[in-house]
DNA sequence: TGCGTCACGGTTGAG
DNA sequence: AGCTCAACCGTGACG
């Protein structure tokens, strides 16, 4: 997998690979230190999604009726990428990567904490589970970004600690005719992610068009596996127009990630050989869709921090 | 031979 | 500023 078992850790790469071919003038040095090529000799960032257009590349061929295993030999990516990427596809209608890093959010905010701070005050035996009903009765919390009874006894223990140390009352000191057992809100709703209610804010913010796929799992909808709701779906055309806008305009990448993936995408371009899918790509470029409309990206609540992650 | 799956080593970003 | 953690990535190997 590491095509560089020689190279001593850090050192430059200038040579990718390609017979020949020596560093690409002007790339990303990123791009020149971490790159490596893999077995079908085709570039790519270890850690790193690969760019859109390659994405854009391996749906439009399977859409042409390409097998996998040709895609994976004609763009020399890895044929579990080429799967991968697909199966994405075939299931969120999405061929963009999803979102990487971050943290899930806190349910227990400032307001939340504040509200149970007075439900304690108010009524100092009450109990964790009772405190978690009121934040969803009173409209404080929703069942998506409730916190689990745990969480609450947390909170009353360091937070509101004087509170309980005159009165005491947690999920622990629990009346004899209540269960134990109160499942996590991820446990209540095992097949929704904690960050819908987020993004159904975005949604409502920037509501998504119609994904050709169900929504079946990723940010934004339920199911989806990325973590952070996408604020807008990705268009091809979108998506195009803003490699088109780097491309065409020279305009300045607007974060480091789109200077990173606008080197990675630049240094792609010139390595790999025009295709019928880059001169759709390039037509797409002009403003019209590369595929007649057809084949939308961006599933519903596709992921918010892709923006700057091509 | 083709393809789905998974371990691996890596990156990322919120907390 | 730096660390932790849990998400993601693509590759390569296996069945």
């Amino acid at each position: 997998m590491t095509p560089f078992k020689d190279k001593a850790p850090g050192e430059l790469v200038t040579n990718f690979g390609f017979s020949g071919e020596s560093a690409i003038s002007g790339m990303d040095p990123n791009i020149q230190q971490y790159g490596e090529v893999n077995q079908l000799g085709g570039m790519f960032v270890n850690g790193r999604p690969l760019p859109n257009h390659i994405r854009l590349r391996i749906i439009e061929l399977a859409q042409l009726g390409i097998r996998p295993c040709d895609i994976s030999r004609q763009l020399r990516v890895s044929h579990g990428c080429v799967s991968k990427i697909l199966a994405r596809y075939n299931e969120t209608g999405s061929i963009l990567p999803g979102a990487i890093g971050g943290s899930k959010p806190r349910v227990t905010t400032p307001k939340v904490t504040a509200y149970i701070k007075e439900l304690k005050q108010k009524d100092p035996g009450m109990f964790a589970w009772e405190i978690r009903d009121h934040l969803l009765q009173d409209g404080i919390c929703d069942k998506f970004n409730l916190p689990s009874v745990s969480s609450i006894s947390r909170i009353l223990r360091n937070k509101i600690g004087t509170l309980q140390h005159l009165q005491g009352a947690t999920h622990y000191d629990l009346k004899p005719h209540q269960s134990p057992v109160y499942p996590s809100v991820a446990a209540m709703y095992p097949h929704y992610p904690y960050q819908a209610h987020a993004a159904a804010a975005a949604a409502a913010a920037a509501p998504a068009p119609v994904s050709p796929m169900p929504p079946k799992s990723g940010a934004g909808s339920p199911g989806m596996p990325s973590r952070t709701p996408w604020p807008s779906a990705h268009s091809v055309s979108d998506l195009l127009g803003h490699w088109g806008q780097m491309r065409g305009h020279g305009g300045p990448p607007a974060t480091s990630h789109d200077a990173q993936n606008y080197n990675y995408f630049m240094y792609l371009q010139s390595c790999n050989a025009p295709t019928a899918a880059s001169g759709a790509f390039s037509g797409a470029l002009g403003g019209g869709s590369a595929f007649g409309g057809g084949l939308m990206m961006g599933g519903p609540g596709q992921h918010t921090q892709q923006t700057s992650s091509l």
